[in-house]
RNA sequence: GUGGGCGUGGCCUAGCGGCUAAGGCAUCAGGCUGUGGACCUGAGGAGCGCGGGUUCGAGUCCCGUCGCCCACCCCA
C-alpha cells in the first residue's frame, strides 16, 4: 500500500459503473435518434496529422495554437489528438472518394475529443461528443434537420432550460465585405478595445462581437448586424432556415454576435446554452461550413453539423433518466458442495438470456442475500440440494419451495 | 497562461497551538429471521496531500510544492 499510487490526468476523468449506466442510456438514446433521421456511424481515428486540425480550424484559432495535444510518434511524424470531429469525418469523406459514390452523406459520431485547457466546470482535457455531419447538400432544409435533431434530442432527454441562438456568419461572397465595415468601424476605437480584441481587429474582427468584456461590448453596440451586408444567396439560405424553424417549433433567438470559434463555418451558426450549467454554458454548437470539403483537397462541397457535449449534457439533466440494471435472478445457496451445481446453474440461466450472477467470495447465506439485495435482484434462487429450491421474490419477500425444474418452467413466463 | 478557494479513513464532515484525531455514510461480522432491505451490537480502516520552517509542542501558524475546484481566455 505504500507503492507509488496514481491518478487520472488532469482533466480526465473514470466513469465507474454508477454513472456509466446513464452515458449509456443517453448515448442509445442518440443512437435511436439520428439513426431515425437517417444518419450512420463513423468512426475514425483518434489521432490524426496535425495539418489537417491546422487546416481546417484555422491556424490562428485558440484550439490549433494552445489546445491541441501534439506529439511525434516513433516514426517522426508530428500528429494530434483529435479537438473536435468535423475535420476527420470530413477527411474520411475525401479520402474514400465519397463524394464520388455516395455525394451525400449523413454521419454520427460519438467519441471523446481533447483540448489541453485548464478543466473547469463542464469542461476537460477528454470530453466526449455525439455528433452528426451531413455532407453534400447546401440545402437549408438539412440545416433545419440538423438543428431540430439536436434540439429535439435534447427534448428528449428533457432538457428544457435551454435556449437556441441562431446566426448566419455568411459566405466567402459577402462576409469580407461585412469584415471590411467591421474594421472600418473598430479601427478608430482599436486603442479602447481589450487587449485580445485589439489584435482580433486585425486577425478576425468578426470575433471583436463575440467578446464578453464590457468596455468591447458597449463599444461594438452600435455595430450593424451582419444580417444587413449577407449576400442574396445567404440571406435567402437564412431567410428559410429561420421559416422552417418556426415551422417545425423550435423557438431560436438570433444572436448577430454568434461567432463560433472554428473558422471554417460559413452560413449557418447555431449553438444551444443551458443555464444549468456555469460559466461553459454551451451543451451544443454547430453550423454549416460550405468551404471545408475543398479547403482539405476535396471537390467544392457543401456541408453541415453539429457536436453536442456528453459531460454538458448530463451536467444539464434536470430530471432522472430511468435506467433499468437490475438483475433478475441471484442464486444463492449456504453449503458449498452446491456451488458447482450453482455455477452450471447459472451459466445456464445467462444462456437463456436471464441477468443472473452469484457469489464469488464464498460468503454466507445471509450476505449472499445482501448481495442479491445490492444488486437489485428481482429473484433469488437458494439451492437447497437434491433438485429443490426457495424461490425468494426480493420485492414482496415472499418465497416459495419448489423443484429445480419448476423453476425454470416458472422464469419461462416471467 | 492568469486570478481566487480548498486539500483530515473509500465518501462527507468536526477538530480554541497541547490528552492515544471525533462523528455520519459506506464496508465487514453478528443479532433480529434457516434468508437481504429497517433496527440493534461490534469490528477494521486516517496521523491530517507532500517538503521545509516557527514553537517546549502543529491537522491547527508561515513558506514552498503538488493536486483538486471555480473563474478569466476559449469552447462541447
Amino acid at each position: 500500500m505504500s507503492k507509488q499510487r496514481y491518478s487520472v490526468p488532469r482533466g480526465t476523468r473514470d466513469i465507474l459503473p454508477a454513472e456509466s449506466a446513464l452515458w449509456h442510456r443517453i448515448e442509445e438514446l442518440f443512437r435511436r435518434t439520428v439513426e431515425s433521421f437517417g444518419y450512420k456511424e463513423i468512426r475514425t481515428p483518434t489521432f490524426e496529422e496535425v495539418g489537417l486540425f491546422a487546416r481546417s480550424i484555422g491556424e490562428d484559432s485558440d484550439i490549433v495554437n494552445k489546445e491541441m495535444y501534439v506529439f511525434q510518434d516513433r516514426g517522426g511524424r508530428t500528429l494530434a489528438l483529435r479537438p473536435e470531429g468535423t475535420a476527420s469525418v470530413v477527411r474520411a469523406y475525401i479520402e474514400h472518394g465519397l463524394y464520388v459514390t455516395q455525394p451525400f452523406v449523413k454521419f454520427y459520431y460519438i467519441t471523446s475529443l481533447f483540448r489541453y485547457e485548464r478543466p473547469q466546470a463542464g469542461r476537460f482535457r477528454e470530453h466526449h461528443q455525439m455528433g452528426v455531419e451531413a455532407i453534400g447538400s447546401g440545402s437549408p432544409y438539412i440545416d433545419a434537420e440538423v438543428i431540430y435533431l439536436a434540439y429535439h434530442f435534447l427534448d428528449l432527454v428533457r432538457i428544457k432550460e435551454k435556449t437556441l441562438y441562431l446566426n448566419s456568419v455568411g459566405c466567402p461572397i459577402c462576409r469580407p465585405r461585412y469584415v471590411e465595415k467591421l474594421k472600418e468601424f473598430l479601427l478608430p476605437v482599436r486603442d479602447k478595445l481589450c487587449e485580445d480584441c485589439q489584435r482580433r481587429v486585425i486577425i478576425n474582427p468578426l470575433r471583436v462581437l463575440d467578446c464578453k468584456r464590457e468596455t468591447c461590448r458597449e463599444l461594438t453596440a452600435q455595430v450593424p448586424p451582419i444580417y444587413d451586408y449577407l449576400c442574396e444567396e445567404c440571406s435567402e439560405h437564412f431567410d428559410k432556415l429561420k421559416q422552417l424553424l418556426g415551422k417545425l417549433g423550435v423557438p431560436f433567438q438570433l444572436s448577430p454576435r454568434l461567432v463560433r470559434g472554428l473558422d471554417y463555418y460559413t452560413k449557418t451558426a447555431f449553438e444551444i446554452v443551458s443555464n444549468r450549467l456555469g460559466a461553459q454554458s454551451s451543451i451544443c454548437g454547430g453550423g454549416r461550413y460550405d468551404g471545408l470539403v475543398e479547403e482539405l483537397g476535396g471537390p467544392p462541397t457543401p456541408g453541415v453539423g453539429m457536436g453536442m457535449g456528453l459531460e454538458r449534457v448530463i451536467l444539464a439533466l434536470e430530471e432522472e433518466i430511468p435506467l433499468d440494471e437490475k438483475l433478475d435472478v441471484f442464486l444463492a445457496f449456504d453449503d458449498e458442495a452446491l456451488r458447482d451445481e450453482a455455477f452450471l446453474l447459472l451459466m445456464k440461466l445467462r444462456e437463456q438470456g436471464w441477468k443472473a450472477d452469484m457469489d464469488y467470495q464464498h460468503k454466507s447465506l445471509k450476505s449472499q442475500l445482501r448481495q442479491a439485495n445490492r444488486l437489485g435482484a428481482k429473484y433469488t434462487l437458494i439451492l437447497k440440494g437434491n433438485g429443490q429450491t426457495v424461490l425468494r421474490d426480493m420485492q414482496s419477500g415472499v418465497q416459495e419451495e419448489i423443484s429445480l425444474e419448476e423453476v425454470m418452467k416458472r422464469l419461462k413466463q416471467i
